[in-house]
DNA sequence: AACGTTATCCGCACTCAGTGCAGAAATGCA
DNA sequence: TGCATTTCTGCACTGAGTGCGGATAACGTT
């Protein structure tokens, strides 16, 4: 790693806490790139050859989950589709959060109330959905082809952000990440339920072994 | 229908239709919002007090389309939840299309290739599920609540999206309406199929009847 | 340590979407 | 016809995002 890619690395992180703390401060609306650049000491024009556009300030890092996720789809053992899905869900979490609580609370607040994070949030998770889909059809050749593998995974997706949608709003959980991780549980729980009915005990095992 | 009501309705009918005519030929980035007014012959600032957004031009009538599947549900008969449900995204067919089939094959194609506008679909696409959903809870309050009914919409959406996306890149129906109305159905069955295994006739069933 | 090479930074000028405001124009109603 | 209420529209403005070109700093080499 060179000096430029160190230095590169550490301005981005800059520019997300310096985002995170304005736009908690004063709202999204209410802050401009400009303050985002200034508060991180780069001029204004160098911040769009970080981030292309305002909102991805909140979706850094996101190409690592679904690599995360492809990862353990790819080296699934004896487990069928269905079951690989929903651990690897649990790692993608396309709502939920896992590191910098602090950013996936905002995260998650900004895009309940800002249409642009909204949009773009969703954008992300099709996108997600996508590569996960083609990974499980190659990973499961005699079982799926890619128009049943998108199928599925859209299914399992959908069922879960929906579910999860309606948890949230009930338990109002504001800001709280342990409560917004429960109600990620809650939402998988229920949403998935009909598809491992035979096995619910499934659900509830924890499921982060592997190499 | 007063003198005022219709003469709105007839410049917001030019311009989508300026906008599809001018998105056409030029290209949906290339054409301004001044242009469009233009060729409406209205204001530029004129156009805002129609369509809040330029995107907004490829979605008129949405509301509709989301009334009708609503009403459908409302007035179920005998039927269950998942069944009036497949029949309600029949109407809904949140990426297929309905009428003016040139404005529905244009929409598609923007929603592939123009990030905003997806953006945009994909919003009124989770909008539309979360108000189905509720009203399906309420037309199945012994059988579903709102977190399993808003669980078996989003897994119903996200499949049949999921699928078509698919179908779609693979059948490479591009902008015929007839292929594209053929895909939706083949995503839908095949997205659905898990879910009617025992009667899968019922899939292939036309469902327009209801008075 | 000095060199040219290359990637990064950043100011400037620009386009375009979208908003607030205030006045003009059109419509509805008595 | 006269008045109240919408609707239309020009003007001025903000803020996101882009293209360009020169400055600056890191890199590899001798």
């Amino acid at each position: 790693m060179t000096l430029r890619d160190r230095k590169r690395a550490k301005t981005r992180q800059a520019l997300v806490e310096a985002a995170a703390e304005l736009f908690e401060r004063q709202g999204y609306n209410e802050t401009t790139v400009a303050q985002i650049a200034a508060a991180a000491d780069i001029g204004t024009r160098t911040f769009f050859s970080y981030f292309a556009t305002k909102e991805d300030l909140l979706f850094p890092e996101s190409d690592d989950r679904v690599r995360v996720a492809v990862d353990w789809i790819k080296h699934h053992g004896e487990i069928g589709p269905a079951e690989v899905l929903l651990n690897a869900l649990r790692q993608v979490g396309d709502d939920s959060d896992d590191l910098a609580g602090r950013l996936a609370a905002l995260r998650l607040r900004l895009i309940q109330t800002i249409p642009a994070v909204q949009g773009r949030a969703l954008q992300m998770q099709l996108d997600a959905q996508r590569q996960i889909a083609r990974h499980l059809a190659e990973a499961y050749p005699d079982q799926l082809d890619e128009v049943g593998a998108a199928a599925l995974t859209g299914a399992f997706v959908g069922a879960v952000t929906g579910a999860l949608q309606v948890v949230l709003e009930q338990s109002g959980a504001g800001d709280d990440p342990a409560a917004v991780q429960r109600a990620v549980e809650i939402a998988v729980d229920r949403a998935l339920a009909p598809w491992f009915r035979e096995d619910t005990s499934l659900l509830r095992q924890p499921v982060r072994p592997q190499a």
